[in-house]
DNA sequence: AAGTGGTCTAGACCACAGC
DNA sequence: CTGTGGTCTAGACCACTTC
């Protein structure tokens, strides 16, 4: 690989002192490849942010210096954030109304199944028991947000897939008397997979918050597991400790 | 630019069902260009994960279907994770101690001067007073975890930089009697700038913790401003709500 | 005007996977 | 053996930036 000969170069420049690397024809012509070769070899460099390249009369390939006083993240391009409060339990959809976005829903998949191993243990449930999984994705103002996928007793939610499962917080609380007042999280980064991303609209790799969340109802019962995954350049979280 | 042309037709040949693309040779030669240019037009649809390739006899360019039952973010590759909790305010080299790490501490950057027009706001200062910065890389059993900035108010705690200032939590309570209680938080992810990455040892780009937070002590006084940057892929945030 | 990177062409050889 | 993508070559023209 042309690449590896080429990391090599600049890393004996930059020891030299050197900031600026051979234009791309004289590389081609002192490595002895072609010029094709030598782009294809910066690429994967300038990929690494090891070298910038400029264009016009005195542009060229320049090493970067790295540079301790800038190390401050990029400032992300997003059309708005949503900001949401770790400190208290709310559905998204209230959480967009009271930040002014328009929130919609599209249900990608709602079924019942017997509970697995791990959503009994974590759900207090015996085997043979029942859940239901909803699995949703939330826009604001028709930009996709987050893919939600909720897991719940089907025990304490009776007939929950033929009610309207958009905001699934408010239908606990005004059809079946249940409210959630605890929920423990877990917070991750991930990286969209190639469904993700499409779903999503963003690209493949792009950061994603990803949260596990068991959520507690007033008589400290489980009565809720969450995956979530939000884009990470729409959302910041918000929490005030203790 | 060729990327759009084969974005197009990919579009195209998806919504009739097909799977496949002619090979890059028939696709040169059906839009009239070099193989070399279908190339670099395929490679953004590879790179935005609309399409993959594969050699051999019955290789080929092929259409990637959405699988929405698979769009779990991938399972990160890390050493170790450090899990923090959002319900309670401890130093980094606490929270590493107790979880059975090694912590250790290099300060990149300690200085005092003039306050901001921003820091003085967010403080609670007048314009002349000083603060002290201090930027610090943090590692976990010798492999970096994050870039702190913290900035406080010169008054408060004088003589600060001819202290230890591995633990700034300690050093305020044992040395200048203030203890920090409350703390809000803002957490969004940004990608690591190179010289982030340097430090950090991380590709340029990876996604970063981007957390800031404004540090109360006992008497509600605001007493820290901080920005860290917490590398993704080793940490996990933790929170119990309310 | 001169030199840079950005792009494209036309052709070649290679490694690989199936027939 | 055949057809695929993976890589490289040699050459050309373009847009851009600076002298």
């Amino acid at each position: 690989m042309i690449g590896e000969q080429l990391a090599h170069l600049v890393e004996g420049l930059r020891l030299q002192g050197e900031l600026k690397l051979p234009s791309e024809r004289e590389l081609a012509a002192q490595l002895g490849i072609s010029r094709g070769g030598v782009r294809k070899g910066l690429a994967t460099l300038i990929e690494n942010g090891q070298v910038v390249q400029r264009v016009g009369r005195n542009g060229g390939t320049y090493i970067r210096t790295v540079n301790v006083d800038s190390y401050i993240v990029s400032p992300p391009v997003a059309p708005f954030t949503v900001s949401r409060s770790l400190n208290e339990v709310v559905g998204v959809p209230t959480l967009l109304v009271d930040q002014g976005y328009t929130p919609s829903t599209r249900i990608l998949r709602a079924e019942e199944r017997d509970a697995q191993k791990r959503e009994r243990d974590q759900l207090g449930l015996s085997p043979g028991q029942r859940v239901v999984t909803i699995r949703r994705l939330r826009s604001a103002n028709e930009v996709p947000l987050s893919l939600e996928e909720m897991t719940l007793p089907a025990s304490v939610f009776p007939d929950l897939l033929s009610r309207d499962l958009s905001s699934i917080y408010e239908l606990m609380a005004d059809g079946y008397g249940v409210s959630v007042v605890t929920a423990q999280e877990r917070i991750g980064v991930g990286e969209a997979t190639p469904s993700a991303a499409y779903l999503l609209k963003v690209a493949p790799g792009a950061p994603l918050f990803d949260i596990e969340r068991i959520a507690l109802d007033q008589n400290n019962r489980p009565i809720e597991l969450s995956r979530d995954l939000f884009r990470a350049d729409l959302t910041r979280l918000t929490v005030t400790s203790p």
